[in-house]
DNA sequence: TAAACATGTAATTACATAATTACCTATTTG
DNA sequence: CAAATAGGTAATTATGTAATTACATGTTTA
């Protein structure tokens, strides 16, 4: 199952470079300790372990204590879940229908001259 | 180009289900009026309008304003972008390597004790 | 042209986020 | 065992989010 929540939780986790940067280390490093993905940011441990939390929250990490040190994991199953039951089907609209394909280039050029004005 | 910045507001404006019903309704009827999404919700007009800005700034929503009324459309785009160059990296991990799988596994069982717990 | 309609702006409020410092607990290790 | 190490809690603060009501603006249409 994957209710409202869990996906907003997800999305929420995701939305902030932080947490990004920490499960980029985490997917290039597993089993990485807090402190040590700590020491990789400007801001405070305490900041850090927020961070953590919140990215457990989701689901996107996972932990294992041993001793007195804490191992932390990526868990991409959500994300693979968001991707399969959600991301899918809106990136359809690039194949497929000509309709919307019109409609979308024109969508775009509006959105790109209201970032330049 | 994509930055981080833009990936936050991307993520940020899907984390809301509100939002991504809203993307939704958009999906299935391009070029729906504001007022017809508003109804179609139990918050005040305010507050969806106040989600749609939301999602103008993450470029998933542009509008048309013909008249009175304030057309509005899905742009997909940033989903696209956003699954191709991130998504696709984390959702890897399933498939390839067999070492992050035993460790995955593991991984979840640990995050269904804990949700149950 | 007056009323109805569609949207937009302003001010306000309750709550959540992201960060900080100071302190506490448990585990190694010299 | 004492000191260093790794992590966790608590209290606080500034800022951002999500929602509200009341009012204003512009556009049809009867």
């Amino acid at each position: 199952m994957f209710t409202d929540e869990a996906m907003s939780a997800v999305f929420h986790a995701l939305a902030h470079e932080s947490r990004r940067q920490i499960l980029d280390i985490l997917k290039a490093s597993p089993g990485c300790p807090v402190g040590e993905i700590a020491r990789q940011f400007d801001v405070s441990r305490i900041a850090v372990m927020n961070h953590l939390a919140v990215l457990e929250k989701a689901g996107l990490v996972t932990s294992e204590k041993r001793g007195r040190t804490r191992h932390l994991y990526l868990n991409a199953v959500p994300i693979r879940m968001i991707q399969e039951r959600w991301m899918d089907d809106y990136s359809e609209q690039f194949a497929g229908r000509l309709t919307s394909l019109k409609q979308m280039a024109e969508a775009a050029v509006q959105q790109k001259d209201k970032d330049n004005g």
